[in-house]
DNA sequence: TAGATTGTTAATCGATTAACAATC
DNA sequence: TAGATTGTTAATCGATTAACAATC
């Protein structure tokens, strides 16, 4: 409350886990430290942009050596606040649904998903993982026994923002959307757009600005 | 090559696909009609930056009525190169890369997916919808044979970047990278993260910080 | 010590917003 | 016509980069 609430730009939030990818993949290599210049070749930024991004982190890095690994990994993790553990429910048992609930690394980041949902009656009962699929009146009592946090909207469009209201009506605290619709929440609620389509569009958008780049002088 | 190739900030790049899954709600509500206004509150935007980023596109609106949903859905696709049809290869035949291999929505935006691929022996082989999985040492025939120029890397982490260089090679244009893993490319190729874990991550930040935001006065 | 690298300030660059004339 | 909405310019705001003193 007191110091610390420095809000971070919303570009370096979206650095922060790719940051924290880089970290993981030097830990597994045992690279002890790590300098600004080449965490900024990894993710393609500049030495600059590193350094003025840590700067936001509890860390702080020694000159001629750079920062530790271990020490970012804790930073990031501490500012995502993917330390403390949050709790997920999974609303659409369909293949993308089932695909994120069997899916093992969310668990080892600190996200333990703690329920999927459906409203077909031939899907629900099915086992998923170690989980088993449940109708949509089951929604509240899972996310107040596990103090759900997050939920991940993985249905069809025209569900998407039904979806989204009972999850805000249950209690939870932001939206991961996978749908294609665009979804309305009140001001409490976190919402972020996480669609595969969206990025596929955009890929396509960069690919065809890459050609033509090289196509004209 | 003469005129048209005014480069897109990225920011708006990032937002034409939100504005594309706006506009195919409201053409499937047979709305015909939007304003700038409209769009900005579906998608939590000011009218002036809806009206600047459609001013990139390829469509005029008209004062009183705003933009007809019809040409905008053209303008946008015309604009994200999503029009032309795209052909994807999966690798990694795990959870994740079957559910995108048999997401039927892909399809109808334009990318199509042509193959699936794994090294694990075990599976393939194997049905995933309509495709079978296939070894890598398959790829290359088939990025040839149908044109591919947008691969998706749905493998483990640390496979991410032997796979990225596979793909590169066998002259795809684009990836989507799912993997937990920095990849490196080279200057002519377009990469993507799209993380899911990213964006649980991003998502529990803006939770916090929404949180500390209530917290003091 | 000399050289490398951080942390931070100031300068630049780019994106968003405000404002308003043009127009339907 | 009057009112609403676009398209665009200029102003503001914010992010990135350059630069450099501090420091290991």
């Amino acid at each position: 409350m007191t110091e610390e609430s420095k809000k971070l730009p919303h570009p370096v939030i979206r650095r922060l886990p790719k940051y924290l990818a880089r970290v993981h993949e030097l830990l597994h290599a045992e690279v002890e430290w790590v300098s600004s210049q080449e965490l900024a070749e990894a993710l393609n930024l500049t030495s600059s942009t590193v350094r003025q991004d840590l700067s936001y982190l509890d860390l702080t890095g020694i000159s001629k050596r750079g920062y530790e690994t271990s020490s970012l990994d804790a930073a990031l993790n501490k500012e995502l606040d993917s330390s403390s553990h949050h709790h997920i429910v999974i609303v659409g048992a369909g293949y993308l649904g089932c695909a994120l609930a069997v899916h093992g690394s969310f668990a080892g980041h600190g996200f333990q998903t703690c329920g999927i949902f459906d409203i077909d009656p031939s899907i629900i009962g099915s086992r998923v993982g170690i989980l088993k699929v449940q109708p949509m009146k089951n929604l509240q009592q899972i996310v107040d026994k596990f103090g759900v946090d997050i939920g991940i909207i993985a249905v069809p469009a025209a569900a998407a923002q039904e979806v989204a209201d009972q999850l805000v009506a249950a209690g939870v605290k932001g939206l991961l959307n996978l749908a294609y619709a665009s979804i309305q929440i009140p001001a409490g609620v976190s919402m972020l757009d996480a669609r595969i389509l969206a990025s596929l569009q955009e890929l396509a958008y960069m690919i065809k600005s890459k050609n033509e780049e090289t196509a004209d002088g």
